[in-house]
DNA sequence: TTGCAATATGCAACTGAGTTGCATATAATA
DNA sequence: TATTATATGCAACTCAGTTGCATATTGCAA
């Protein structure tokens, strides 16, 4: 479990400021489970009194990325989206509402993981690592059309 | 198994032209199995004599997807790519070179279908599809570095 | 085979996510 | 609190994909 003072002290070992935005962006990703896109964060700053460019953040984001203190989570909308790098997971996302739900089952991780050192096996990848989106429409949506 | 034949059929049914563009796109995914983006599209007609304008092909791919002889293949590196409808496989990109290579698993693909199933279950999502994709670095791009 | 109408193509100009160079503002240190 | 290196903002860019409209081509009928 990661807090506000343990990422704080990574940004101090690497002698990187510790700004308000970062300090910010910290907390929301902190406070947040699911991945967040460039936008997300922008308007959730805003919501608390800070803008912040959204340059400022692109940047922001790419170094907290290369401090390993977050990461990015591929989507195919389009979207880079980013989440805290202790959570790995698999999402489903409703094509009609785009909201993003997290999958949380121990077993298809279990299983999504051997399937990705098979393939690595099969087809001599030096390296793997790998995607997994469910694409759908939730209840919600689904009740409402 | 596709043909010429029956593809151009399907067009001629649904009252659309068959030009010039159309014949040689079906042509190419005939005869391709791989994923192919619009630039690859442009690029291989170039090379038969055929000079197409990109906005000509991202239209001629859209009828061709809603006519259900091609489908969209999504990728996380901000391509979108094209493959025949009656292939649906599973892809591992080279993060180095971008080559997509096709995964051929029998029993990858029943793995992921079953997990798909289970997460529908799980999560209520009305209708389900995925996206899986394996990323890496490919034996060659890992020798050369 | 030709002429006509409907559809396909090309062009130019746009959108929107993400990037870069440079000037200004701010955090950390002495 | 003054200094200086780093962070931020701004403007202008890139590039995949989109849209409106003018022109070219296809398929069909005569």
């Amino acid at each position: 479990m990661q807090t506000l003072a343990i990422l704080t002290q990574v940004l101090k070992k690497n002698k990187v400021r510790i700004t308000t935005i970062r300090k910010a962006l910290l907390m929301i990703l902190l406070t947040r489970t699911k991945p967040m896109s460039v936008y997300d964060f922008q308007k959730r700053l805003q919501h608390e009194g800070i803008d912040a460019h959204k340059v400022t953040l692109y940047r922001d984001i790419e170094l907290l990325c290369t401090l390993g203190i977050m990461r990015e989570v591929s989507f195919t909308d389009g979207f880079r989206r980013y989440e805290l790098e202790e959570d790995h997971h698999h999402h489903a996302v409703c094509t009609a509402c785009k909201e993003v739900f997290e999958i949380n089952d121990q077993a298809l991780e279990k299983a999504v993981f051997s399937l990705e050192r098979r393939t690595k096996k099969r087809y001599h990848f030096a390296s793997l690592s790998h995607n997994l989106e469910f694409l759908g429409v939730c209840t919600r949506c689904f009740k409402h059309s």
